[in-house]
DNA sequence: GTCTATAGCTTGATAGAC
DNA sequence: GTCTATCAAGCTATAGAC
């Protein structure tokens, strides 16, 4: 961050305190005073820099959501390089969508951790699917589309609804609700994530493969 | 519903309310106040009966569970029966955990739905990983058992991952948040969730089997 | 841009009449 | 078991000094 702009460091600490109170207490259950306190900031500043509370919770979802759908994209861009006008396999399509995310809950420290967390709630929820739609429908078509290419025998529900069994699988494993410290096979280190991964990738590949046989449906 | 206990009809009535309530609100944005009107009831009654917010949604969250956890077993046990002592088959496993889920919120009315919709928000938050384990845990203890039958070369890891992914899918697609509605393929008839379920069935147990293979991870 | 102070409302919970 | 009435605490939002 830049050091002659306080400003901009003080933004980012409410934004930072918002993220981790919003992903473990919810909307409502995080009060502006509570984000103000773990801030270390006086109540109006957040006001007074985000507006009212809505706006603070869209300001967070959409921060890191275009970090997402960029990487996303590159990484869609080079299997389709690498297909060479060929339908993409699926498998390398699954991957460009689900890495991005799993390398930041991996490797981007706290913040990150606590915007998948959120984002895990608020994804199974009605009430914000305007804002979620906003920061992702875009990328989310792009990569329907290429999945229709490379799984032709798909109806359009069928693909859809596998798109949505994939990120209902990604998010549910990347919230890191605390239930694989109580079932046994599960650990309390979240580096298990990388192994998660390594297993939820062939999973829904597998997934769409068998949805799109012939016989199918 | 006891016309001679008009009590029972009066607990019934506050629990599909707060039930409908917390499903689209949360738990923090639901107000007691908004759940006494929606029930028709005095904000009073719902203290005496239930005592303090927190338990009563547990008991919301506990009032279905027994349903999912009996039915589960028993469309297990039929598959065990069929299955003649060898390991039972992974469709017939995942058949078994989601098909009482989907027949109740396709069949089951609006109490049943909301309850999906609460449970999907619910289960990707840690705070009340408590509560959702004291319902289901043993219940879901049973299933990752089978599992590791039917999926002898995975480890304890992934089939518990595996297992996660199934229940993350089945509860975002349940949750009906309306994404379906935005992108192209689906549509605002939520009978789409037959053949939704028609779909994750071989997806999910596609999934099992591929990472059951001998040269996975 | 940041602070103090406060208005105005909603919340969860309960005491006490019936 | 159900109601009315109310309290203390917490909430969002903003006005106004610096």
């Amino acid at each position: 961050m830049n050091k002659i702009n306080p400003v901009i460091d003080r933004k980012t600490q409410i934004l930072d305190a918002a993220e981790e109170l919003f992903a473990f207490n919810g909307f409502d259950g995080a009060s502006i005073r509570d984000i103000a306190k773990r801030a270390e900031v006086q109540l109006a500043l957040i006001g007074y820099h985000f507006g009212p509370k809505e706006q603070l919770f869209e300001s967070v979802v959409t921060r890191r959501a275009g970090y997402f759908t960029d990487c996303r994209q590159t990484e869609l861009e080079e299997a389709r390089a690498a297909a060479k006008g060929k339908p993409i396999p699926v498998k390398k399509i699954v991957q460009a969508y689900l890495w991005p995310f799993f390398e930041r809950v991996i490797d981007g420290g706290p913040g990150w951790k606590n915007y998948a967390k959120m984002m895990a709630q608020i994804a199974n929820s009605r009430r914000w699917q305007p804002v979620v739609g906003k920061c992702y429908d875009e990328s989310s078509l792009i990569f329907i589309d290429e999945l229709k290419q490379s799984v032709p025998n798909c109806s359009d529900l069928t693909v859809l609804s596998s798109f949505q069994f994939m990120i209902g699988a990604m998010l549910n494993v990347c919230a890191e609700t605390g239930r694989y410290e109580v079932l046994p096979g599960g650990t309390k280190n979240s580096k298990d994530l990388q192994s998660i991964f390594a297993d939820l990738v062939p999973f829904i590949s597998a997934g769409f493969r068998e949805v799109n046989k012939k016989d199918h449906g």
